[in-house]
DNA sequence: CTTTTATCGGTTTTT
DNA sequence: CCGATAAAAG
């Protein structure tokens, strides 16, 4: 048996790997470059700890940072071990709000808490500004709430920050949002983690219970960690646990979030004697596309040091194709596309990355208009739709009458006459009688506190909660059937015509959702919740709730932080400019430029045979039309693994090209030739716009494009768009 | 209190 | 240019 698990987990490692996952040193930091196969060594660290190393599935703990990367490895490891499911496997905060729902009491929350989300978090936030009397224009609940969530991720609470910094003007905001999540039960993302860090901190039995308990932690993307979750990380690894980590120095994008790569470096000069192993085999990319990537990273100062190599062959050279205009950008990706099917390529296999989600839309209606089918992923997640989220937050004020926010969200949704004026005077009375909202107003209800329209609402509005106080213990899904029919939320939504339907049907959905994740033993187990309602709640809490569709073979778009650990063979990045990529609003910080080349690093790694990079002389910014110039990243590629096809935008760009021999010459002086139909000069006629004179040619055969002078104005056209044709006119 | 009109601002987002 | 909020009219 042994002999059999030693063959399964063995299978297929290079030496590097296989030093890695063998290891016996208590520290080990991989540094594992894109594609080398980290999900590979992570899952067979498990199983070589499992059936060599004697260590029980109690004794392990997994920590990634999204539900996705979770769930395969919980996936692959099951296939091959079949006690997979005792093992504490999740992300940072799906183990966090485990050990804060197992010891709620100890942590001083409610049994019934709720984790609220970054949205939820800016409405408290705008809540309390307003009681405040803050104008949004001084600081917006946007800020607000980034700074508090900076502030908890680097484990500060309100009075931590005042004794570092002083007594900062927003200070007591914090302290008034702390004390209102307190109140009302809510605990957010930063604070899952705050929380049960403090648990640790506060109970040192429990600590102790789980120091003894785990013999090894294994991290993925350790570069991601902010400087809260590896002290959370350390302290529940205390002295006796080994921490097995995995990284990419290289990859780390998530720097604006409090991500801090030094942790890395922490990591080797604090947990001695630590392992470092250097995955550079990279098992995904051609030679062309790494030396590409590994070129453009060498920029970056302060590196840990990583090479990719492939051993696949050199493959095709790196595509760059200068636009006109995002329009003409678009349809080149197109004809890239279609080329890539006609060589049987399949459109699963296809992505088009960009630097911001806005990109997307030019993007979709040329593809669109094209006929490509395609997905877009990324955007609005099915959890943060805002008619999910108002069912939802009814099924949280019905758990937890405290629950102020979930109040504020649905009192007047739908509209019930209850506006701005009665709001107040809710939140008057629940301040002086320390009250929640909802008891106040049931409260006012019963006292003639309100008149009219507003004593109408009200009233049906406190009957509503009374009515499904019924159906509470009994099936979620048939409750949350009732919530969304009976508080009106359906009727409200259906009258918003075709945008309406599609709300309606994300509430069915819901729905069904519910009656899913009643099922989920494992997760009741995992959390200690009995209460079927609660369970739902806290299950959707830290899940996103898409459904990945992948059985249908569409073209994927998504944002290059979308695109992090996964794979295509053809792959375009767009919009390679400077200001948009590298952001200009990144700039402003200190790392944000190596952050903006990590990202393109990631972008570039994605590609396993083709990439082809895209850029436009021409952008429509906020309105109005800019010039651009093409990104330096770009530049930074040598020229010989790089195929111009828009070459005259290279040459033009100059202001960051280090050296002059690397532009290429103008494509004017390109000589006439077969691949060059219509030569600088010459005269030609278009179905639309008549007789003309070709002024300037740029790139070859089907790919080229020409510039031509009619008589109304001088246009750019692509030769396989338009239709051309020669005129011997005298 | 709700609907319309003006003004403003505009990254990335695993949890 | 678009979408999200804030004052002004209904």
């Amino acid at each position: 048996m042994q002999a059999k698990n030693q063959a399964v987990w063995q299978e297929g490692l290079n030496d590097a790997q296989l030093s890695a996952v063998t290891t016996r040193l208590p520290y080990a930091l991989v540094l594992a470059g894109a594609g080398s196969g980290k999900t590979r060594v992570l899952i067979a660290r498990m199983l070589y700890l499992l059936s060599e190393r004697g260590y029980g599935p109690a004794q392990v703990l997994a920590l990634t940072f999204t539900n996705k990367a979770a769930g395969e490895m919980r996936h692959r490891l099951s296939a091959v071990f079949p006690w997979a499911n005792h093992v504490w496997m999740g992300t940072f905060h799906g183990i966090a709000h485990r050990l804060l729902r197992l010891h709620a009491r100890e942590a001083d929350l409610p049994d019934s808490f709720t984790v609220i989300d970054s949205e939820d978090q800016q409405r408290l936030c705008k809540r309390i500004l307003r009681e405040h009397e803050i104008d949004e224009k001084v600081l917006s609940s946007k800020t607000l709430a980034y700074l508090i969530g900076r502030e908890k991720d680097q484990g500060r609470r309100a009075h931590d920050v005042a004794q570092a910094y002083g007594e900062l003007p927003w200070l007591p905001l914090y302290e008034a949002y702390e004390q209102q999540c307190q109140v009302s039960g809510l605990v957010d993302f930063g604070e899952l983690l705050l929380r049960s860090y403090e648990l640790l901190l506060k109970h040192p039995a429990l600590l102790a219970h789980y120091q003894g308990r785990f013999r090894e932690i294994l991290v993925d993307e350790f570069q991601d960690t902010n400087r809260l979750q590896y002290q959370w990380l350390k302290l529940l690894a205390g002295e006796g646990c080994g921490l097995f980590v995995v990284g990419d120095d290289d990859q780390s994008i998530y720097g604006w979030r409090g991500a801090e790569v030094a942790n890395i470096r922490d990591f080797t000069e604090t947990c001695v004697p630590c392992d470092i192993v250097r995955l550079e085999q990279n098992y995904r990319s051609t030679q062309t596309i790494l030396s590409a990537a590994n070129a453009v990273i060498a920029h970056n100062q302060g590196r840990m040091g990583k090479d990719l190599w492939s051993a696949q062959g050199e493959g095709e050279k790196v595509g760059h194709y200068a636009a006109i205009n995002e329009f003409d950008e678009a349809r080149y990706i197109v004809q890239g596309i279609r080329r890539w099917q006609e060589t049987g390529g399949a459109l699963a296999d296809v992505a088009v990355l960009y630097r911001s989600n806005h990109q997307s839309r030019v993007l979709e209606q040329v593809l669109t208009r094209e006929g490509i089918p395609y997905k877009v992923t990324g955007g609005m997640r099915f959890f943060e739709r805002a008619e999910v989220k108002d069912a939802l937050a009814y099924t949280r004020l019905l758990l937890n009458p405290q629950d102020d926010a979930a109040f504020a969200r649905v009192i007047n949704t739908p509209t019930r006459g209850l506006g701005e004026k009665s709001l107040a005077k809710i939140a008057l009375l629940a301040q002086q009688q320390h009250l929640s909202l909802l008891e106040a107003t049931s409260w006012m209800v019963e006292k003639g506190g309100f008149s009219g329209k507003a004593l109408q609402g009200a009233s049906t509005f406190v009957a509503l909660f009374k009515q499904w106080q019924a159906l509470r213990s009994g099936d979620v899904a048939l409750l949350m059937e009732a919530i969304i029919k009976e508080s009106g939320l359906w009727d409200f939504y259906g009258q918003d015509g075709l945008t309406g339907e599609g709300r309606q049907e994300n509430l069915t959905e819901l729905v069904n959702a519910a009656s899913q994740y009643q099922v989920d033993e494992d997760a009741a187990e995992a959390l200690a919740i009995t209460d079927p309602l609660l369970l739902f709640l806290a299950q959707t809490a830290l899940d996103a709730g898409d459904k990945g569709d992948t059985e249908r073979d569409l073209a994927q778009l998504m944002t290059i932080h979308a695109a992090k650990g996964l794979e295509f063979a053809w792959v375009a990045v767009t919009g390679l400019e400077e200001g948009i990529f590298p952001l200009s609003r990144a700039l402003e910080d200190a790392d944000g430029l190596s952050e903006e080349r990590r990202l393109m690093y990631v972008a570039m790694t994605r590609a396993k045979q083709s990439l082809l990079l895209t850029s436009c002389s021409m952008r429509r910014f906020h309105g109005a039309e800019s010039l651009m110039q093409v990104s330096r990243f770009v530049q930074e590629i040598p020229t010989e693994l790089i195929q111009s096809i828009g070459a005259y935008q290279r040459s033009a760009v100059s202001a960051y090209s280090q050296s002059s021999d690397r532009s290429l010459e103008p494509a004017a002086s390109v000589q006439p030739n077969s691949d060059v139909p219509f030569p600088k000069g010459s005269k030609v006629i278009h179905a639309r716009f008549g007789e003309g004179l070709v002024v300037a040619v740029d790139g070859l055969g089907e790919d080229g494009r020409v510039q031509v002078r009619f008589c109304d104005a001088t246009r750019w056209l692509l030769l396989s768009v338009a239709k051309l044709e020669r005129w011997q006119g005298e």
